[in-house]
DNA sequence: CTGAAAGCGCTTACAG
DNA sequence: CTGAAAGCGCTTACAG
């Protein structure tokens, strides 16, 4: 708090009962203590027991006077001391492609939100999905003393995972999979059924998908889960109605831009994520396509936006704050060395005018 | 890493050279010292010093030395046992209203940029800028032992900034001022300002302005700023012409419903944030009111969002990015004892379709 | 049930 | 230029 050294007081402090601060900073487990009249170390035993442990250490009418000053005094423990001797620093970095994001945005309120409710505390940062990016900041949290990690960049079929994991590093996936690493995601694959079978018994035959990403398990999976439940329909998607790109309005544009030049005007557009439906739809406003009697359009995710577009849009709810909770407490259960499972959460189709004919 | 106890065999290391990790964890302060043959405090003090500094500790050879042998064995401080030692944590805290908001979240990027660059580490949380969530967070930061705060939420008028600055708290604010906190903040009333001229220059004279929340100087001093424009034009604004409300889609709705109901439809709607302005859109189209034609709308911030729309917004561009790095900036020249200002950072005027009639 | 001691890994006056 | 010591605030065997 104040900028002067502290000074090496510490003997310096009053009997009992004395009840200003001096400004000699924080209150530590010393001051409690002396004021109690006690060890630090049984005040320490009771501070970190619960109601029925503490009993184990110590006289119910010791920890009653002790909670009472702790109380009284406001301590709050010193977590870097705590950290130094324990060797665990309650700290856990997180690494997304990019918080601009709504949907890594969301997932990482997930994470946060779960992360103060068990006493953890999180650093965020873009890795931008740049392998260099990944690589450095990871380092950057392994540096802090972070006990495991979050990723919510996985790049498919990139060994850099499977570097860190050899190394005895701990961590857990959300939002994309990757290998049998331990992850939080939406059972996207399932996402991607829910969308085809809409779209088949609306009468659409003809179905482009802007796939995202190459390296996302998402944008991959909800393609999959199209590709599947065509062909168990009897319908075959040609390679050319697959096009890759950004997961953003600008990206989706230029997708759709190619997909229409390769093979015609389809009769759906599953992007696989609301932003780059946003942009298609711009293409085709542009190009005097009428949405959805020429078009039906479906997105992913179920952003807000989604419902307030000038056609409200066709999509797949994922429960990406729950998948942030999930990667989290995977996480920490992984650190309490308990066995864990990767966790799929159900999507939801929500059907818009984007695609009601 | 390892989850078993590491144990205290500091003592049987081997003298140097040894090139194997035996799994004691990562490398300390102590193995160098052992390793250059010298005490830690010359390492430490070598380690801690520029180039130019540490001739003044120790032999250019030693110096070679150490630096060798630390990198060689990539050695990393210990954050905490530094924090413990130094009473400084190189942690700063930021209090955002919601990261899912695209303006914070990339104002929160600007200040983790920063941040970075100067080996701070940040803990970012929402407040969702309730009173009750503003208090306990930040209290939660200080028990973190944050050395700093920034808040992205604060609240015209509300003495909790106030008081934390009674208690000697640091902090910066960003996006928002408040009383005469320093702040890092887009000049808003300069912006409300070029809304005004630009809407007054094509003609319009009949300014209806989605305010926001009445809590947050960026939409009260957007709003000041057209209103004073317009009255050295000559043109008084109505007080039924300035509605509040939510900053997101569906509170730009809502507020342009009000204003509609309440005083007929305006010659052109300012929405204080563009994604304000989608909801008015939205609005307007139902009611088969057409822009820029009927009405012209005017956003703020320049959201990537903006240029993608079926009418591209015209839309004032602020320097969401540096606003964060200012904030994290000012922050710790405050922390040094420097004498800091507020920083107000130019707006610029986005001319699109829909004003251009 | 409670205390005393050691030690986590650093930094920083204080000596020399 | 370098060393030795103290101490930041905790936790945790080890005694009793």
């Amino acid at each position: 708090m104040s900028a002067q050294p502290v000074a090496q007081a510490a003997e310096a402090r009053g009997t009992f009962g004395g009840d200003m601060d001096k400004g000699s900073g924080p209150v530590t487990l010393r001051m409690i203590a002396d004021e109690v009249g006690v060890n630090v170390s049984t005040v320490s035993r009771v501070i970190n027991s619960s109601d029925k442990e503490a009993r184990r250490w110590a006289s119910s009418d010791m920890i009653d006077r002790i909670r009472t000053v702790v109380a009284a005094r406001g301590y709050q423990r010193n977590p870097h001391a705590a950290s130094l001797r324990t060797r665990r620093s309650g700290l856990v970095g997180v690494l997304v492609p990019r918080l601009q994001d709504f949907v890594l945005a969301t997932v990482y309120e997930g994470i946060e939100e779960a992360a103060t409710e068990q006493g953890i505390s999180t650093f965020v940062t873009n890795s931008l999905d740049r392998p260099e990016n990944q690589a450095s900041r990871t380092e950057l949290m392994l540096s802090r003393r972070v006990d495991g990690l979050i990723f919510g960049d996985a790049h498919t079929g990139d060994p850099f995972l499977d570097t860190l994991a050899k190394r005895g590093i701990k961590f857990t996936l959300v939002s994309r999979r990757s290998g049998d690493h331990i992850s939080a995601t939406c059972d996207d694959i399932m996402g991607g059924r829910l969308v085809a079978e809409h779209l088949l018994a609306t009468g659409r035959r003809d179905i482009g998908i802007l796939s995202g990403r190459d390296y996302a398990s998402t944008g991959n999976d909800r393609t999959a889960g199209v590709v599947q439940a065509c062909l168990e329909a009897g319908i075959r998607i040609r390679p050319e109605r697959i096009v890759h790109g950004g997961f953003d309005a600008p990206g989706g544009r230029q997708a759709t831009e190619r997909l229409l030049v390769q093979g015609g005007c389809p009769d759906a557009i599953f992007a696989t994520n609301d932003f780059a439906a946003i942009g298609a739809m711009g293409v085709l406003r542009d190009r005097g396509i009428t949405v959805p009697d020429d078009v039906a359009i479906v997105g992913y995710n179920d952003t807000p936006l989604a419902a307030e577009l000038s056609i409200p849009l066709t999509t797949i709810h994922s429960p990406m704050h729950e998948m942030g909770r999930a990667g989290l407490n995977l996480l920490l259960a992984m650190l309490r060395g308990e066995p864990v499972e990767s966790v799929r959460l159900a999507p939801e189709l929500i059907v818009r005018a984007s695609t009601a004919s």
